[in-house]
DNA sequence: TGTACATCAGTGAACGCGCGTTCACTGATGTAC
DNA sequence: TGTACATCAGTGAACGCGCGTTCACTGATGTAC
């Protein structure tokens, strides 16, 4: 109904950026209703254009989720940097501990603020090999899975990890802040309020990261 | 075409269990594509019954998916338990972490046994209460959640856990847990073989359960 | 034991839906001369 | 500066698809007498 008015100005027959116009469209529309609301032809119908004029940006209905994708992670990328931003104080250690925390507090913070372009940021990730994004980073440059080993590489410079437990390190700690986001989002937490849920995410998040220690 | 031949032998009118003759074929669909492949119109075609024929057993879709799911659960509960029976050896303590372990490592066994019905069983947990599921119960009359409750609680019970850490160490528990099933099932250890898997997921609860102690 | 009838499981045709995708087209842009 | 033309972004109508769901029906079953 408010497209009706935005409408009522005559958008010239070429857009000007219509592929960014479509992305942009999709985040709303995996905002709104996850990945299966991330469709061509809401996004065209959202950015005021014939379903057909997608077809001069995107090769196919993937092609469009994968653009998404790639922002949603950048995004990610982007939350998790403000964690670490946070990481001022204390010495080497603790503070390569806590930013190994923040990756995975920023991971959640994200999933938390926008669980439908989580979701499409997944499905991106999980079918297209996720090292070949390259809209998919923050402001460092960086995609969320490299922040990740960043971190990690961290404590195996200060040889708190041994090089050869980079991997398992890095799965673990996926795995952890990925299944709390799971659960958070969708699962048998999401009644319970924001804080309660950072208040928990910090619980596990710092546990984890105990953990990984000898 | 098989299913022609199938059909040659005179299917009786009445098909006698139509109900536990559709929920079996969508577990067989989701086996088989996940999900998405888990259709109304497939069971019933699977079944070799008219697409209609559907609704005198299931109020809609959602309904079926639901009672897939509900056996996937079970499915899952059973594998846990077969890990749990493994676990005899030690004292009190060695044997309640192990246990505890057991849950996890079934969780993970059913996710790489079955990654699409290890789907249906998460939507149908995540959009219905998980607890009103009957029969998604093992041979303990259990449901996967129950068995980890269950686990916690032996924790607890020898003083090892306080009570009001039950909840969030069930929780960081089904997280890690959640999250590395869907990371080797559909994310970047999806190419690993089978066996480092089991490796790894082995690495990771050990991990997790030995960081839950004081 | 036999018949009449209610019950209800399964049929098959139809509906509307929104989707992804294609295609001959039209309108605007910018470049060559 | 002006005109001809190639380029190509966006149009709009159409296609086929499989889906969930409905409905008047038909055929088998079992119960009442």
């Amino acid at each position: 109904m408010l497209d009706l008015v935005q409408d009522a100005i005559p958008r010239p027959y070429h857009h000007g950026d219509l592929r960014a116009a479509l992305v942009r469209a999709g985040v709303e529309l995996a905002r709104e209703g996850g990945l299966a609301a991330l469709t061509l032809r809401a996004a065209t119908r959202r950015a005021g254009v014939s379903a057909g004029a997608a077809y001069r940006h995107f090769t196919s209905h993937e092609d469009l989720t994968f653009a998404v994708g790639a922002v949603a992670l950048s995004d990610m990328a982007r939350s998790i940097e403000r964690r670490q931003a946070e990481v001022v104080s204390g010495n080497d250690l603790e503070r390569a501990l806590a930013m190994l925390r923040a990756v995975g507090l920023g991971y959640i913070d994200y999933a938390l603020d926008d669980p439908g372009n989580f979701e499409v940021a997944m499905f991106g990730l999980f079918t297209l090999a996720h090292t070949s994004l390259e809209p998919a980073r923050g402001d460092r440059g960086l995609t969320p899975y490299e922040l990740l080993v960043d971190a990690v590489t961290h404590l195996v410079a200060l040889d708190v990890l041994k090089a050869e437990q980079s991997f398992t390190v890095a799965i673990t700690c996926w795995s952890t802040v990925h299944g709390f986001a799971t659960l958070a989002t969708r699962g048998p937490l999401r009644e319970l309020p924001r804080e309660a849920l950072d208040e928990q995410a910090d619980d596990v998040v710092r546990t984890l990261v105990a953990g990984l220690l000898p």
